[in-house]
RNA sequence: CGGGGCGUGGCGCAGUUCGGUAGCGCACCUGCUUUGGGAGCAGGGGGUCGCCGGUUCAAAUCCGGCCGCCCCGACCA
């Protein structure tokens, strides 16, 4: 068992900040909320935004970047997004040692500076699509930061998107909430259910919001990405117009979307175990760590070995890493990788070289039990296939999860009982309104996590209302 | 903001009830022996006990005030 980590079933909150202190991802920062990303932590999120900055060039977007000032009115403009995010804003008053005319404020998101500066750039149908994206930090005043989950600075990447119509603002908006599932099933093996967001919980400001929605292991939802169609809103409210073909003024219709450093909170709840974290091999910063087992005799040649083996793996694009640290026994150097998650580890000493041998220890099947020996001679040729076979087993075992623990409810009592006794979501039939979600919040703390995509045939009654619906959500405690 | 817990070397804690030279484990440094699942021995360094004030011969400990952190809830990527 890994020491200085309580077992996640015992106290599921604080397993998660042990494993984010002992693999060391963040530390917490002077200023309440705030967090430095450590080293290892920082990598990880590297990985996160190298992948999906792929994919969004891949999907045709460019990347920019906006200031992180924007001025206190431009949120005013838009009604919803003003009462939405007021409550979270941190602003600048005072600079260059006096108070500004107009506070400034940090940004928390950035629709509003893109509208302006898309009412600018947007002339005629011909500027259409605009498709951008940036890569950026925000400042959101939130009641109760975790780690990861909800800091008041966070990093991100924002899409900003102007269409000449609904139809393709529409197509964006499900277009790249496809990318998000497609990153976090494949990289993160992370199963996301995809959604629609109800009234109340959607992004202020947008028309209809989507989301994909993960399950962590204390059964808990986590909205892992989102994207928004804002309609003609932000358009409206900054004056963002285009000059169709018949030479007639439009507004664009537009998409926002985002995801966060919140998914690496997502990758540790929904992988890590009693021994620390577990990081999917394409994501893993270290996807296989070297341990030589060092013994004087033959010290020089168990090197030597060690780092032939690591060129062949660099030379295949493996993330590998030698750990020659001397004065440190083979056993802490076992742990010391498991508690960061690293996915594949290989041991080898004079007894493996004098059999032809290595031993590989996979995380997700950690201890004795799980090693088995690979032939010196075939180690680079395997050992991509068994990084995919980790891959793949992770995200089998994250689906199992998630299938497992999900239940259902066939009326409001059934649900209020079942929600406590077996955290995790609930398929139910669902007609209610945003009343009906409050309620449902108040007397189950569980909410409406989404309607997903994919539906059910057939119909039922609402378990709130009685109303007989074709509609299923999820319900579910959320992070 | 409401409820609960807590501030003592880098981390985790004891000591506070009942005032009397600040301690333990881990980590760190040096040396030797070790190294196939968190090594052993020996030596060593490091703390204005959250802050301010009060009581006292004497305060980590008692009294008053303030600040901060964590967990649970409302908010949310």
């Amino acid at each position: 068992m890994a020491k200085n980590i309580v077992n996640p079933d015992k106290d599921y909150a604080r397993w998660y900040q042990d494993v984010i202190r002992e693999a060391e991802l963040a530390d917490s920062a002077p200023v309440r909320g705030c967090m430095i990303i450590r080293p290892y932590g920082f990598a990880i999120w590297e990985n996160i935004k190298a992948s999906l900055d792929r994919s969004f060039k891949d999907t045709g977007h460019s990347n920019v970047y906006f200031p992180m000032l924007i001025p206190q009115s431009f949120f005013e403009k838009e009604a919803e997004h003003v009462e939405g995010f007021s409550p979270e804003l941190a602003m600048v008053t005072y600079a260059g040692g006096k108070k500004l005319d107009e506070p400034l404020v940090l940004r928390p998101t950035s629709e509003t500076m893109f509208n302006h500066m898309f009412s600018k750039w947007i002339n005629s149908y011909r500027d259409l699509p605009m498709l951008l994206n940036q890569w950026a930090n925000v400042i959101r005043w939130e009641m109760r930061p975790r780690a990861f989950l909800r800091t008041t600075e966070f990093l991100w990447q924002e899409g900003h998107t102007a269409h000449a119509n609904e139809k393709e603002a529409r197509e964006e908006t499900l277009r790249m909430l496809g990318v998000y599932e497609d990153f976090a099933r494949n990289v993160a093996a992370i199963p996301v259910i995809r959604g629609r967001k109800t009234e109340r919980e959607k992004f202020a400001g947008a028309v209809a919001s989507y989301t994909i929605e993960a399950m962590m292991g204390n059964g808990w939802a986590l909205q892992s990405g989102t994207t928004h169609y804002l309609g003609t809103n932000f358009a409206k409210a900054f004056n963002t117009m285009y000059l169709d073909n018949s030479n007639e003024q439009k507004y664009v219709h537009q998409s926002s979307w985002g995801v966060s450093t919140r998914l690496i909170g997502g990758v540790i709840m929904v992988h890590g175990d009693e021994n620390g974290l577990r990081l999917p091999p394409r994501l893993a910063p270290v996807q296989v760590v070297i341990v030589p087992i060092l013994k004087d005799a033959s010290r020089e040649e168990t090197l030597i070995t060690s780092e032939k083996i690591a060129s062949e793996l660099k030379n295949r694009d493996i993330r590998v890493k030698l750990d020659d640290r001397e004065g440190m026994s083979p056993g802490f150097k076992f742990n010391y990788w498991e508690v960061r998650g690293v996915p594949l580890r290989l041991e080898i000493g004079p007894r493996d070289i004098e059999e032809g041998y290595v031993m590989l220890s996979p995380r997700n099947n950690p201890g004795r039990d799980g090693k088995f020996k690979v032939a010196l001679d075939n180690v680079s040729g395997e050992l991509p296939g068994l990084l995919d076979k980790i891959q793949e087993e992770m995200l089998n075992e994250a689906t199992t999860k998630l299938n497992e623990r999900t239940y259902t409810a066939e009326s409001f009592e059934e649900f209020t009982n079942a929600i406590n006794e077996k955290p995790g979501f609930y398929s139910v039939w669902w007609d209610g309104d945003a009343d009906d979600e409050i309620r449902l919040q108040q007397e189950t703390k569980a909410t409406v996590r989404c309607i997903p995509l994919d539906q059910t045939e057939g119909s039922g009654r609402c378990i709130m209302t009685g109303r007989k619906t074709d509609v299923k959500a999820i319900l579910a405690r959320a992070y």
